[in-house]
DNA sequence: ACAGCCGTAGCAAGCGCTTTCTATGCGGTA
DNA sequence: TACCGCATAGAAAGCGCTTGCTACGGCTGT
């Protein structure tokens, strides 16, 4: 049947012990045993049982790296930037450490999912996981996430989460590379007020989404530090993070609020639903109305015209978070880092026709 | 320490086999010992050690998905179709069965890295393995996924293609769904032809990709059929499937021949680099130059003008490829189905100015 | 020359589950 | 009443690997 370590260890004439420490290589070995085992395990083909292993030494090596939507490209470049290094193949080192599996889990940005992705990620006894997106703003569900969360580093398991602020009553567990949402969003409005805008309206994103909070507060404290802010309520409208969610925002916007210049979005895919919809209504962008998004994602330059967003260093931050699944960099002081947003003027903003 | 079964079955006060037939429901058990098991996993928070469970059964839970690049929409929507379909969370079996856990291993396209992860799906032991992206051409790497993918099928693993014609000698272990990329790509050509356009150009993919060649093939064909075939080189250009790419290849093919009234990108990421150039030297689309590009991912309707293109149908391709990858669907007959392709004509072009 | 070490290799006890085979108790049938 | 069969539960033998401990030479130190 199935090449066993037994095999290999009768074929080098040694013993099975002797096999799966040349393997692991953590521990002596002559080098004339090892080449003759490494032989054997060539000859034969043999490929590690990795479910034994796993129960043996109690540890895995799955690394499970969790997304809202993987066909949503913003996610999709974090999580391939955090598999390079978790590593599989071509992280260089060939055995011994690396060698990990990256399991790519899609949550649908449904929390019952998130849970039972992170069960399922628990009885596979995961090296580590990786919690990316937004995260829904319910006690309940936090609570239950805490208390999951707990457990699994109970068992061993790193935790990292990566674009989103670390869960209440994580901090000891995790660790956590949030964007600087907040900021970001509050300096792209600014830069709206700062071409004259003045009626500004905001196509968020769903509901009870850390995400969707901080960037609609930096928009509404830039609004309300230049005095502007008002009846935030009429110019805002929400939606799930995808383009027609953006189209059919913005054309309620614009009958809503004829005297808005200026549409700022979620994100750059809710943004091209907005471009959409102002052109379909027979405004000019961006003379007519201003168009901004959020992201910076790799489309978005090639939106006409360019998209003028927020760029969220995407692959940096999920090769960092690869990085700290694996160990290979230690956690930031006080288990929080903040990363950065820059404000990436482009085409689609513009001064209001006066 | 962590809960085990024994625990459970004492506390349920039954036999660790009890507790493991409650559990897999694939042995009868009285309504009144389940339920008492059942209870006892909930106050103990019983989660099942996934590895000791493949072992004892010989089996796992994990289902492969190898992809070029999860950064690519291409990609993601195809792993995420698949993946639904796979089950994790949200199959609605809530037990028994469902539950896989679905792995979306990135390869880079790197054939070395796609027989690496091959060999660590093997290790775990997969259920199935489901392959997407174009095939490289080359024959050494050809023999060695044939005989890697003979193998896991070997140990019970189900294998299948997804949106890349079957490798040689491997029909006999795997089911395909291959996109008709030549059809399609020949119909899209076809149909600058009847705009009129007589000399266009290709921006094609990669070399020695299935995908790359299927897709020039059909171009060539429709050419060829309006006898428009001559020197093909000259306005044939190779390049990563990216938007960069495009957008060089792009500027070098108007170079080169300044004659030419539309352009050809071998897909959608790769149209909207051909579109940059365009627009960068000066020229409209469609009234100057046509661009048209294929697969229709999501942003294509979003470019302005919006993109000519053939729609691949790549969620239901997924999940066709998910149901087959879980043996709830059976494989086509001859284990080869073609999927079709469709043309999507829009903005992006016209008949060419005389 | 002998004790003590170091460098290697083997033994064997699990890791936590699945599953075959066996045991038990019950109702039904002759 | 005695026997058989069915439904249900338990005992126990692994699944293939890891690892703590033991064993065994050959060196070194005195």
């Amino acid at each position: 049947m199935t090449v066993t370590l037994a095999d290999v260890a009768a074929r080098a004439r040694v013993s099975p012990a002797t096999v799966s420490r040349v393997l692991n290589g953590n521990y002596p070995v002559a080098s004339s045993t090892r080449e003759r085992v490494l032989r054997a395990v060539d000859e034969l083909d043999y490929v590690l049982n990795g479910p034994a292993s796993s129960l043996a030494a109690a540890t895995s090596d799955l690394v499970g790296i969790l997304v809202n939507d993987i066909a949503d490209p913003f996610f999709g470049i974090m999580a391939g930037a955090a598999q390079s290094e978790i590593g599989g193949p071509g992280d260089g080192s060939g055995r011994a450490g690396g060698e990990k599996l990256a399991v790519v889990c899609n949550t649908g940005g449904s929390p019952e999912r998130e849970l039972t992705y992170l069960t399922l990620l628990q009885r596979q006894r995961a090296a580590a996981v990786v919690l990316t997106g937004g995260a829904l703003e319910d006690p309940a569900h936090q609570a239950a996430m805490a208390v999951k969360l707990a457990r699994l580093a109970d068992a061993g398991t790193r935790i990292v989460f990566c674009g989103r602020p670390p869960l209440p009553d994580t901090d000891a567990v995790a660790a956590a590379l949030a964007f600087d949402n907040r900021g970001g969003a509050r300096r792209l409005t600014e830069h709206l007020i700062a071409l004259g805008h003045r009626r500004i309206g905001y196509v968020a994103g769903p509901l009870e989404r850390t995400t969707t909070r901080h960037r609609l507060e930096g928009h509404r404290e830039a609004m309300k530090a230049a005095g502007l802010y008002g009846d935030e309520e009429s110019v805002t409208v929400h939606g799930p993070y995808d383009r027609s969610s953006g189209y059919d925002a913005t054309l309620e916007l614009l009958r809503r609020e004829p005297g808005v210049t200026a549409v700022v979005a979620a994100n750059d895919t809710v943004a091209l639903g907005a471009c959409a919809a102002v052109r379909d209504r027979g405004l000019r962008i961006p003379e007519d109305v201003s168009v901004a998004g959020f992201d910076d994602l790799p489309f978005s330059v090639d939106a006409v015209p360019a998209l003028t967003t927020v760029r969220l260093p995407l692959f940096e931050a999920g090769a960092r978070a690869g990085r700290l699944a694996m160990g290979k960099e230690t956690p930031p002081p006080g288990g929080v880092a903040t990363i950065g947003a820059e404000l990436m003027v482009r085409g689609s903003t513009a001064a209001p026709a006066r």
